[in-house]
DNA sequence: CATATGTCCTGAGAGC
DNA sequence: TGCTCTCAGGACATAT
């Protein structure tokens, strides 16, 4: 999303409205009056992010984070439909005429924040970033967490950026099982972990990510993404694992959300040795 | 404090 | 066809 909307960078923001909704309007904050009268006129100067909150800088230093949760969509071209438009930046001076915010689900939100409120509510509450956390970060964080690795990982103040998907996908290429305490992980596990966090995220931007079956997800541009193609297990099912051809993919829920894996080759350790101690 | 659960929304698809 | 049910790349308030 970051790169799909890096060509405003230099642009001017000459208004900003919320479109006619009948659906119940998305969390703007400040309102739309407050947020107009400060974003007019102002410089975009830079496309950041911070997890999977989308940054965009300001030249007078003010940042609008747009987290755009499940069905979100930032956009410099037209929408997939004419509802659900939430928001609307009116641009001059570059190639765009416009930076939408579009959520068909409505659970994305908008805030205008200055640099001092970007740090206390932004920063302050996100773990090191899912490209650059170390393995050692990781255990340290977690190495006496009792709760399940999977639902660890899903938590943006442990590190940020890890959503449901990638986490299956992560825990599917360290060949680890999904419900495996944190408190029971080993130091070679935890650098699988990191080493096949960087990986997908990687794998997954460069195919600008994943346009699941029910097709919400675009890039900026209304175009899909490719990664889909690529999940190794999210969303498969019964069918066979493409690793050892001989499991076949499970679900099971976790913390109210679907986690897939393979039973055969993410099994958890300790069972041989636990039938010797007994 | 750490961890678990319910909730905010709309829409698509499965099953009857 | 039309209905109900379940589920969806998430995060947070509240309960335990």
């Amino acid at each position: 999303m970051r790169r799909g909307v890096l060509p405003v960078v230099g642009s001017l923001i000459t208004q900003a409205q919320r479109p006619e909704c009948r659906l119940r309007p998305i969390l703007l904050e400040p309102s739309i009056r407050t947020f107009d009268r400060r974003v007019r006129g102002q410089e975009i100067t830079d496309i950041g992010r911070r997890g999977k909150r989308v940054m965009i800088h300001l030249g007078n230093q003010d940042v609008i984070v747009i987290e755009p949760r499940m069905t979100g969509l930032v956009l410099l071209a037209d929408p997939p439909g004419p509802e659900h438009l939430r928001l609307r930046l009116t641009l001059t001076g570059g190639q765009n005429e416009q930076l939408l915010f579009w959520d068909r689900r409505g659970l994305g939100t908008v805030r205008l924040l200055s640099a001092d409120e970007v740090q206390v509510k932004v920063d302050d509450k996100l773990g090191p970033d899912a490209l650059l956390v170390t393995h050692t970060e990781l255990k340290e964080k977690l190495k006496t967490s009792r709760r399940e690795i999977k639902v660890a990982l899903l938590d943006q103040s442990v590190v940020a950026g890890i959503g449901n998907l990638y986490a299956a996908e992560i825990l599917f290429l360290s060949g680890i099982d999904p419900r495996t305490n944190c408190d029971c992980l080993t130091g070679p596990q935890w650098k699988r972990i990191q080493t096949a966090t960087h990986a997908v995220l990687q794998e997954a931007i460069e195919h600008e990510g994943s346009t699941l079956s029910d097709g919400t997800y675009r890039n900026a541009l209304n175009g899909e993404g490719g990664y889909q193609n690529y999940h190794r297990v999210y969303d498969r099912v019964d069918q066979l694992c493409i690793r050892c051809k001989k499991g076949r993919i499970r679900r099971i829920v976790q913390a109210q959300r679907s986690t897939f894996f393979c039973p055969k080759c993410q099994q958890r350790r300790g069972l041989h040795h636990t039938i010797r101690t007994i």
